[in-house]
DNA sequence: GCGTGCTATGTTTACGTAAACATTTTGAGT
DNA sequence: ACTCAAAATGTTTACGTAAACATAGCACGC
């Protein structure tokens, strides 16, 4: 018998439909989809075998509203474009769905006030339990996370006040040992090409570069500003001074990197014995550049499983504060670093 | 007065207590909450002003239990490493997000039969309208799409049978105009550096390769098999033939032109005056590659608009044979192609 | 002044599920 | 055979919303 899907008058099959066709109540059609304990063998069969026959599937609204849970976490993303935010994302699915959630996504264009409290605003409707916000992109203060009342929310890679749930890698120390490597290696001094000024991420791997130089003793050179892309790492090295002057440089991604790469070796530089070049990030692809490129490893999974935790403990109590979880970072050294030229 | 956010009893704010709040009935509650036509000026304000005391949201599971529908689509995914799956879900949740549904993510993280059978019996449990699947990867035979009834689905990027919704790229009219480039530029005969052997994309870029050289009369070398990393690409790139045996390679994905760079680089054989390559995706990266990479773009807004427009026409009737639809690939002409050397 | 028709609001009900409680059946121990 | 507990199943109800229907108020024309 092939399931009929729907029930008299054109619904879809419920329990109750279920139940009259198998002869036994609701109840006992609920339990075989639930539990399935407490219910004899042949009465469960019987039920099982109308359910298929009719092609019944449960009501997951229905579910919800009389469970008062979703199992389903939102995430606000500004943008999959850049390789951290997917693996981000990525990790988080992964973990949510380890602990029995799905993940919605809700993508926001462009950053702008208008259109951020248009997607908090669809978040009332979201069959959602809890909410991670994939900040990545300064918000305008005025813009600041409206978020509806009671529901729960992990703010990643953001600025964030206090008494909100956060979790970051720990950027800082990840461009300290950047900073580090290159000093320890011989050079005078280490250049940046930085990400976009709005980003978080970005403005923190900046500064503890330039925290680092001080604390060295060394002159920061001014920061080359790129947006995150392969292209805007080429222009910026066509920027870079040449000659013995510029000997490290510390790229705030590793796709700025591949395009520092082009303009070095357009300019006649060679990688390392000319310039050293360090990323970020640890992108899949960073150990096939020519040469592998040295970079810092971000553990996304591990902020992906803290994001999930972090929800997770929220949503059992909701006075809890916040762990405020940091990700290490790691330096992974391979050949595109070396002593500079005597 | 801040939002107390519960209801006497501990319970979520309902529309009952914002009712009870404002001196009105939940009926006029529901009518502010929606369309908020029908309802007058001071009615209305103070309806607004309680819910913003009480902290009021609209349940989301009793309305699609109403309303019987969701507005979100599924995604099920095997991986989110490679460029164009995540281009593909990034460009179906903003097609989505413009039709007024979410996306809700369903990674399945090996394509065993259990692992699917898995994510498909959750999908029971999904508060989703609709679902799509980006295959990828092959399944065993007796894996094959075992989904709920009566449940919408659309198939990207896979062999499906008669019968079933599907979208794809034009990989075949793709690998064929690459191969024509090169043959056109002089060369004897194309070189490929295959995806994995599961993958439907992979087959159909490698048979298209081998049928436009049978067309035109060459000898079809044999395929080297790589995964879709830029690992694999290096590694098979030291495979190749030395010398003038192989002046043209076509890379199943540009990850792998990446890492056949760097194999051709090490072994001497420069880009593209002793070898031409030519990638398949057109990554973000590609035109920052060195020399910048010949490849194939593949319009993956359109992909995510036609899984959603196919979704839409399934829901709206779902007896509607698919249109099936096919989505264009271009060729990218950048440096990494030229005539062989005589 | 009295229907007539409209607008604003209230009341009832159903959506499909599952908890809580009630009842029947089963079976083990005497 | 009879008691009693446990297991199996049934009945009632509530979850929060919104459609359908009902009613009250009010302006307007004759």
């Amino acid at each position: 018998m092939t399931p009929v899907s729907s029930a008299p008058g054109g619904r879809r099959v419920s329990m109750a439909d279920v139940a009259a066709h198998a002869g036994v109540s609701s109840q006992t059609v609920s339990r075989v989809s639930n539990d399935s304990s407490k219910v004899s063998e042949p009465t469960r069969d019987k039920v099982l075998q109308s359910m298929r026959d009719l092609g019944y599937r449960p009501n997951s609204a229905a579910r919800a509203l009389k469970r008062g849970h979703f199992r389903t976490l939102g995430i606000i993303t500004f943008t999959m474009t850049t390789y951290g935010n997917v693996r981000t994302i990525d990790a988080i699915a992964q973990a949510a769905a380890g602990a029995g959630y799905a993940t919605t996504l809700l993508p926001v264009r462009v950053p702008t006030q208008r259109s951020v409290h248009r997607a908090f605003g669809r978040l009332e409707e979201l069959a959602v339990d809890a909410v991670i916000v994939i900040m990545e992109t300064n918000l305008r203060d005025s813009d600041h996370l409206i978020l509806p009342p009671g529901m729960p929310v992990v703010v990643v890679d953001a600025d964030h006040g206090a008494g909100t749930y956060g979790v970051d890698a720990d950027q800082v120390a990840g461009a300290r040992k950047v900073t580090e490597h290159l000093l320890n290696l011989g050079h005078e001094t280490v250049w940046h090409i930085a990400g976009p000024q709005a980003s978080h991420a970005a403005r923190r791997r900046e500064e503890a570069w330039r925290a680092s130089l001080e604390v060295a003793g060394r002159a920061a050179p001014p920061a080359i500003r790129g947006d995150w892309t392969a292209r805007s790492g080429y222009e910026a090295g066509l920027q870079l001074p040449a000659g013995a002057e510029c000997t490290a440089v510390f790229c705030a991604n590793d796709q700025m990197a591949l395009g520092l790469y082009r303009a070095l070796r357009q300019t006649g530089r060679r990688i390392p014995q000319d310039v050293s070049v360090v990323g970020f990030d640890n992108i899949e692809d960073s150990d096939s550049f020519d040469p592998p490129l040295t970079t810092i490893d971000q553990d996304f999974e591990e902020l992906g499983r803290e994001c999930v935790e972090e929800v997770m403990e929220q949503l059992r109590d909701p006075t809890m504060p916040s762990r405020r979880p940091v990700v290490r970072t790691r330096l992974v050294v391979r050949d595109s670093t070396a002593a500079p030229a005597k």
